[in-house]
DNA sequence: TCCCTCCACTAGACCGGTTTATCATTGCCA
DNA sequence: TGGCAATGATAAACCGGTCTAGTGGAGGGA
């Protein structure tokens, strides 16, 4: 026989095509004893459900859309993303849930494949990352009502849930620290400035600049990429007046600033402390290693993957998740200034 | 109006639901004008197909199924695995085509989700990753007569298509590279002994070793991990008669065997030569850089797209791609034995 | 005993496409 | 002019489920 349907259950049951969807879905209408038998059946011929029959009928996908709208190749060089995935799919896939990913040029492309996608009904729900200020997907999912998830608030995300950690606080954190170390001309070498966290950071070291009476402290923004990071770097200790001190907002760019640090003489930690806005073995294998803001990146995955399923259980309730924050991990690139 | 089906364009354009279909496809059976005029109305009604509803007929899912069985949090860490995925997504999204994706604990679950998603109807294609000794994956997917895609080959696989590169080769050129410096004790930090081109590399280093009668040329078999890296490499080097050089099966523990032997005040190069048997940023920022076998591997990813998308468009055909053979970039991590 | 309700189950419509069988025209050739 | 094939289009079946309206029978209360 080629695949077994719902048909062939029946059949062989003796009884209906309704009866056996209802049993096959654990729903009433059917007594215990007729369940069983349906269950005995469809087991023996090895029954599947046909996941596009369920759809054509408006039921689930059991897939939820992730678009990442960067350059491919960052998708390989950027260890947050890959942490991030596999938090997310380990997650899902206790549920059963697949993920459904495609990688874009840009925001436009991935506002169409969100159109699709919901309207090809492949997908229960998306997950949205890197959010931008003013970010035009926000109305668009919300005018497709498909539950979703922002990774990366708060912010102006309207109605749709959010997962975030509190960036700024971090921030606050790792200036303080180098404060009490003695640095005063602190420098920050961010990511894209259309980002949310991006922006949340640089104002973050502006206020502690202030409130602390540091000059200088001047944030520097890049694509995230290795080699910006290193140019952002070079034009930092080149100038006069160079700062004691940089945090990075990835780690990727941490260690391409240290490898120019030491390239151009000037040593970790005893003439620059370093700290990386973000972990991993990247930054635990350079030596110095790098002091980091450290999170469980994957958990945050598996955390934004939950959201995304309360969201789906429930898509009324929506809610803003905070994760925890990341704290600073002090290792051998940070020292007190010598002075 | 609620999304539009062709029995909408139908009505508008005059026509019944068939030439619609026709229409749409670019199939014979309309003829020029009500073609245009059919497409105009999809157009004007913003019309997209439900996916759903053209798999039940039979037809394409557009998306491709990969199903990673190491940890989740491997994925994270290992870059290979992301700039491999970026580069499959790349190009399969210039087709349209999506990526299912799904992690799973090891190669029965694997299979499982294979069976499910193939019955389903989930997608058009498996891309099957890390391949075995005696796979069990390859009768599986024949029996499910799914196109398929063997990344990691050649082997024992079949009728399935594969894409590989020379690990062969590339192993050769490294050791005869070390050779050539003077190494005569050499080690190889490999990855699990129960994959392919492990077995592969581990065979073409015993059998240069006997070519160039080197004695003690062994692999110390790991997980891949950066932890079980550092220990092999630890292990290597407290012991008598220690390598004068270590080839490593990934980047990552390269990374982590540099700092254990810089820990353990054996100065890289000039005591210990390191090259790593994969490339990345990761093997570009440390200090010494690491001589690498390297490959694009992004690359190497939109190759098995492409192999993948030949498989699709005519299953019978299968075929044995060989990539670009890992060449040899020398970098500070190596130098002539003192001797 | 009659009527009503509840339960277990059935028949069949339906989802949105694709595909096949059929039909009406038209054009060509003998 | 009749016969036949090619063309353009239609109606209806079909894919494999879900879901709703409806049916028959058992049980309970008056």
């Amino acid at each position: 026989m080629q695949r077994p349907t719902i048909a062939d259950i029946a059949r062989r049951a003796g009884v209906s095509k309704g009866a056996v969807s209802f049993a096959l879905n654990g729903r009433p209408g059917v007594s215990e004893a007729t369940r069983a038998r349906i269950l005995r059946v469809a087991e023996e011929i090895n029954w599947r459900p046909h996941s596009a029959a369920r759809a054509l009928g408006g039921a689930r996908a059991n897939a939820v859309g992730l678009v990442i709208a960067r350059p491919a190749r960052t998708l390989g060089v950027e260890p947050f993303f890959a942490r991030l995935l596999s938090g997310l799919q380990a997650e899902f896939s206790s549920q059963s849930i697949a993920l459904h990913l495609m990688i874009v040029e840009d925001t436009q492309a991935e506002i169409e494949i969100y159109r699709s996608w919901v309207s090809e009904r492949r997908v229960d729900g998306l997950v949205l990352i890197d959010l931008k200020v003013r970010d035009p997907r926000i109305a668009v999912v919300e005018q497709l009502k498909i539950p979703a998830v922002v990774v990366g608030g708060p912010g102006r995300h309207g109605s749709v849930s959010s997962v975030w950690a509190d960036d700024r606080a971090a921030m606050l954190s790792a200036v303080e620290y180098l404060a009490v170390l003695g640095h005063t001309r602190i420098a920050h070498v961010s990511g894209l400035p259309e980002f949310q966290h991006t922006q949340r950071r640089s104002r973050a070291l502006r206020d502690a600049a202030t409130r602390l009476a540091l000059p200088r402290a001047r944030s520097l923004h890049t694509d995230f990429s290795d080699a910006q990071g290193a140019a952002a770097t070079r034009k930092l200790l080149a100038g006069a007046g160079r700062p004691t001190a940089i945090i990075y907002d990835s780690d990727l760019m941490a260690v391409a600033g240290l490898g120019v640090a030491l390239e151009m003489g000037v040593p970790v930690p005893h003439e620059l402390s370093i700290i990386s806005f973000d972990d991993s073995v990247l930054a635990q294998l350079t030596h110095p290693s790098l002091t980091a803001l450290s999170r469980d990146t994957y958990r945050f995955g598996v955390q934004a993957a939950q959201a995304m399923m309360a969201v789906l259980a429930n898509p009324t309730k929506t809610k803003n998740h905070k994760t925890e924050t990341p704290r600073l991990i002090a290792r051998e690139s940070t020292s007190p200034t010598r002075n």
